[in-house]
RNA sequence: GGGCGAUUAGCUCAGGGGGAGAGCGCUUCCUUCACACGGAAGAAGUCGUAGGUUCAAAUCCUACAUCGCCCACCA
């Protein structure tokens, strides 16, 4: 291990240590009856995808939680694997059959199927590579397909029995139509977007005019709908109107007699006060046909073309319909004016195209049931978010929650287990393919349609378990699941619906106990990372320059409980930095291992009572970090104890033990340095799983320490730590930093190479000799002083720069170098700063407010810092008096 | 229309009643036997605006401004 190379490659690195994990079959759990396991589902990226900036940082958050629990001893299971992802993958194959001229119609429904299966063989295994090159320790030998046998088993059993419940049930309603993906959506797929748009005011006339008037306006943002009007619905208490309800209107170019009705559902103060009512084509106006039972004319194909019921524009795409409808009001003089109007229009969420709100037959879920448990779940803390806050977004739309349309106008997915019987009009669910009716025997067949794939992910966390019966050991033992991390985009879509079936199917038992709502990652700018902008950054790229620990460490600088996260690189610049510096202060403890024997770490000096407070302190904070998933700032305390304290202190202070002391204090220190060394290891493996390992294998480790793995080996337990803290070694290193800190400046402002020894003399009050004649050694040696004279009356030796630490005088002698007006410039800015602090602390301290109600730890200690800042003022007197 | 979050150093962001912090960038010096992906020393902020609560406000409250996001049956 002494040839350790002189800096930390991942790539030399990661792909071996990756196959001894694998090789070790650490990444999958056995059942420990009577330990506490720890579970997580991933969340199932689509076969269809590729890792992106959510992905990197979501799967890198479960990462940590889960090798933690796993060096925490718990039987420790990240459930993996893939979505079928209906639509896009559909899409997908669509496009491939689409290069050899075909679509999926010439193919037929079969083949198209085995089509989509071979293009999952094929690619669907991208991501989980991708996974692997992260570090992502998952179970990838039982690696789930929400298509694969036992889960198909399990969707449809949910379907049957909310079937049989009633809770699933047919419904002629209007949906949310993709016309490009020829399928109904639920409400949540559609993604709204306001759009500049008009407000166009059309006349209908009367068929027989009322008290003079001989006309209605209305106002709509669809004119082409027109065509299926089929009432107008005016407010029962509006006076302009109240003499028409009843009377009868003749729709312009169609010549339709359709009536005028009174409905509270339209507000007299937008437009022109009527509306038109379109049943088929709008979610309102179906409700108010509905009230007044008023046809539904559906006027729209599935391809969003004018459908035969439009007479003269059938056959036109709806655009084209309304310029042609608009134009031709026009010209019959039924077009009163067009005013400029922004509304809402929904899209796919897959292709983006133009959603229609269209009348079909489709199955739905009745949520409220299912909601109510759900609800209480996070009400009473069972389960709970964070950050907290995502508990009443929750809460409001679970509160507001409306039926689920689950059914698909698609191939590739889950087909609905319905059975018709057209002989006697028998419908039913089976678990069973049925080929004949249970009732009459009559050839039955199946529902063409297949289910929202939103319905196959809810099982998730029971599914992959091997719900219903395939394992059912493991349910009992993994279920429910400790964390869920995701992002908030599918909250509903998929969070919400896990919590309310896991209920559901599980007697009660919530599918986890914490959900985390990540940050979004948006590109430098701010805006949303998207491949097809070009707006995005690959992760594979970012691992590529900073190696896995590199991104996944930067990533996790970048997680806090507020804000979503601008993709800052330079956080991943200073974790790969972070990561050679691991290696080096590693390669640097290897290499000074002469006579070394593994043994207890003895504390033999201040600074190794410090360094194992600190450590104790990191291990105390790392806990509570992930205990509460602020990931940041954990990183940044580890950040801080590796960096700022171990190696640019620690190390420095044991250099001169190292090589000038005797083999017993060499032993000492050495088994220091590896202690500490190993148990930073440990505490930094979650998040840089790699270069951690890869040195915890060769640290020379006493028997009873050593694991197989690091990966398995015991997380540092921060109670039994604790007896390491000690605010004595704290505070005297704290001096001792303060003292060299100074010496170092006096050297930097004068240009004095780090190679000319300094010789010192420092004067301090009596309380203060003890420290700085005992840590002298460490003085001299971190800034370079050959001789350090203290004494509690020191004379200020003729061309001295000076310098102050709290009530001490630093002299540096330093032979016609110092620039005395220089000296006199900073020493009059130190005093005006110490001056300003201790007014404003005499200020506070004389006041009577103050010392009455502030907390008599604070007044001690601000008591205490201006007796400090009146000895350090005095100092600053002194040399400035002797400048002058 | 309702809700949530943000506004702190040139940039990206932590912090969250009592001495303004980090990373990157910048300035000066240093290739000293772990590391130049490094070391040392520095410069740099009226903590969005206006009120209020408090002995004390960057931090809590209210309003406003700006930016971002979510929800809503905005003919």
């Amino acid at each position: 291990m002494s040839e350790m190379p002189k800096g930390y490659d991942p790539k030399a690195v990661e792909g071996a240590i990756f196959s001894a994990w694998q090789a070790g079959g650490y990444f999958s759990a056995k059942i420990v009856e009577g330990v506490e396991p720890y579970s997580v589902v991933i969340p199932p990226p689509n076969v269809t995808g590729s890792l992106h900036m959510g992905h990197a940082l979501n799967n890198t958050i479960q990462d940590v939680v889960v090798r933690r629990a796993r060096m925490q001893g718990r039987p420790t299971r990240w459930v993996v694997g893939t979505d079928h992802a209906g639509i896009a993958t559909q899409n997908k194959v669509e496009q491939k059959i689409a290069a050899e001229g075909k679509t999926r119609q010439d193919v037929g429904r079969e083949a198209f199927i085995e089509e989509c299966w071979e293009w999952r063989r094929l690619y669907g295994g991208t991501i989980i590579g991708q996974l692997k090159a992260m570090g992502c320790s998952c179970d990838y030998d039982n690696e789930r397909f929400t298509m694969d046998p036992s889960y198909q088993v399990a969707v449809r059993k949910v379907f049957v029995d909310w079937f049989e419940k009633g809770l699933v049930y047919r419904g002629n309603r209007i949906i949310n139509w993709c016309p490009r993906c020829s399928t109904a959506l639920s409400d949540i797929e559609v993604e709204h977007e306001d759009v500049d748009s008009h407000l166009w005011h059309l006349r209908y006339p009367l068929k027989e005019p009322v008290g003079g008037i001989d006309h209605v306006v209305v106002a709509t943002t669809r004119p082409e709908t027109m065509l299926g009007d089929t009432c107008i619905a005016v407010h029962p208490d509006d006076e302009r109107y109240k003499a028409l309800v009843g009377s009868t209107v003749i729709l312009p170019l169609v010549g339709r007699e359709i009536p005028i009705v009174a409905d509270d559902y339209v507000d007299p103060a937008f437009g022109s006060g009527a509306v038109k009512v379109t049943p088929a084509h709008d979610p309102n106006d179906f409700e108010i046909g509905e009230r007044h039972d008023c046809a539904k004319i559906n006027l729209m194909n599935a391809d969003a073309t004018i459908a035969d019921e439009g007479g003269a524009y059938a056959g036109l795409d709806r655009y084209e319909a309304r310029k042609r409808v608009i134009a031709d009001l026009d010209a019959a003089g039924a077009l009163v004016k067009i005013d400029e109007h922004v509304h809402s229009v929904g899209h796919c969420y897959r292709c983006h195209t133009v959603i229609e709100p269209w009348l079909s037959d489709q199955w739905f879920v009745d949520m409220k049931p299912l909601a109510a448990p759900a609800i209480e779940a996070v009400r009473d803390g069972r389960v709970s978010f964070h950050p907290k806050r995502w508990e009443n977004v929750y809460f409001h739309w679970m509160e507001n929650i409306r039926d689920w349309c689950i059914s698909r106008q698609l191939w590739w997915g889950h087909r609905i287990p319905v059975f018709y019987c057209d002989a006697c009009g028998w419908t039913g669910a089976s678990m069973d393919d049925l080929a004949e009716c249970p009732t009459c025997s009559a050839a039955v067949r199946q529902d063409e349609d297949v289910l929202d794939t939103w319905f196959s992910s809810q099982l998730w966390p029971f599914a992959t378990l091997g719900w219903p019966d395939e394992t059912p050991e493991d349910i009992a033992y993994f279920y429910p699941t400790n964390v869920l991390s995701t992002a908030r985009d599918i909250l509903f879509l998929w969070v919400a619906r896990m919590v309310m079936s896991g209920m559901y199917f599980n007697e009660g038992t919530i599918p986890f106990d914490d959900v985390i709502i990540h940050p979004t990652v948006f590109n430098a700018e701010g805006r949303r990372m998207s491949k097809s902008l070009g707006t995005g950054v690959d992760p594979l790229d970012l691992m590529e320059h900073y190696g896995a620990d590199g991104m996944r460490f930067g990533l996790m600088l970048q997680v806090t409980g507020n804000q979503d996260i601008k993709f800052a690189e330079d956080k991943l610049l200073s974790s790969r930095n972070f990561a050679n510096k691991i290696w080096n202060a590693s390669r640097f403890v290897m290499m000074n291992l002469e006579g070394f024997s593994a043994g207890e770490p003895v504390a033999e000096t201040v600074a190794d009572r410090w360094i194992l407070s600190r450590l104790a302190n990191l291990s105390a904070v790392v806990d509570e970090g992930l205990t509460a998933y602020e990931f940041g700032e954990t990183a940044r305390a580890l950040y801080d104890f590796f960096w700022n304290e171990f190696c640019d202190w620690y190390i420095e202070l044991a250099k001169s033990r190292l090589s000038g002391g005797n083999a017993e204090q060499r032993l000492a220190v050495q088994r220091i340095l590896v202690y500490v060394l190993d148990t930073a290891l440990r505490l930094l493996h979650p998040m840089m799983p790699f270069v951690t390992e890869e040195i915890w294998r060769n640290l020379p480790l006493a028997e009873e320490d050593r694991a197989p793995s690091l990966m398995i080996a015991p997380w540092p337990d921060s109670a039994e730590l604790s007896r390491f803290a000690d605010t004595g070694a704290e505070a005297s290193i704290a001096a001792v930093q303060e003292i060299v800190v100074a010496i170092r400046a006096v050297r930097a402002r004068y240009g004095v190479s780090p190679r000319t020894k300094l010789d010192v003399v420092v004067k301090a009050p009596e309380h203060e000799m003890l420290l700085v004649e005992g840590e002298s050694a460490l003085i001299r040696s971190l800034a370079g002083v050959g001789t350090l004279a203290v004494s509690p009356d020191a004379e200020k030796p003729a061309h001295s720069a000076v310098a102050t630490a709290g009530s001490l005088e630093i002299y540096v002698p330093l032979e016609g170098l110092v620039d005395f007006d220089a000296e006199r410039d900073r020493l009059g800015k130190e005093r005006e700063k110490a001056g300003v602090e201790l007014d404003r602390l005499n200020k506070k301290l004389g006041n009577e407010g103050f010392l009455a109600k502030a907390a008599p730890e604070i007044v001690e200690k601000d008591r205490a810092r201006a007796a400090e800042l009146t000895d350090a003022l005095a100092v600053l007197d002194v040399q400035l008096a002797e400048l002058a």
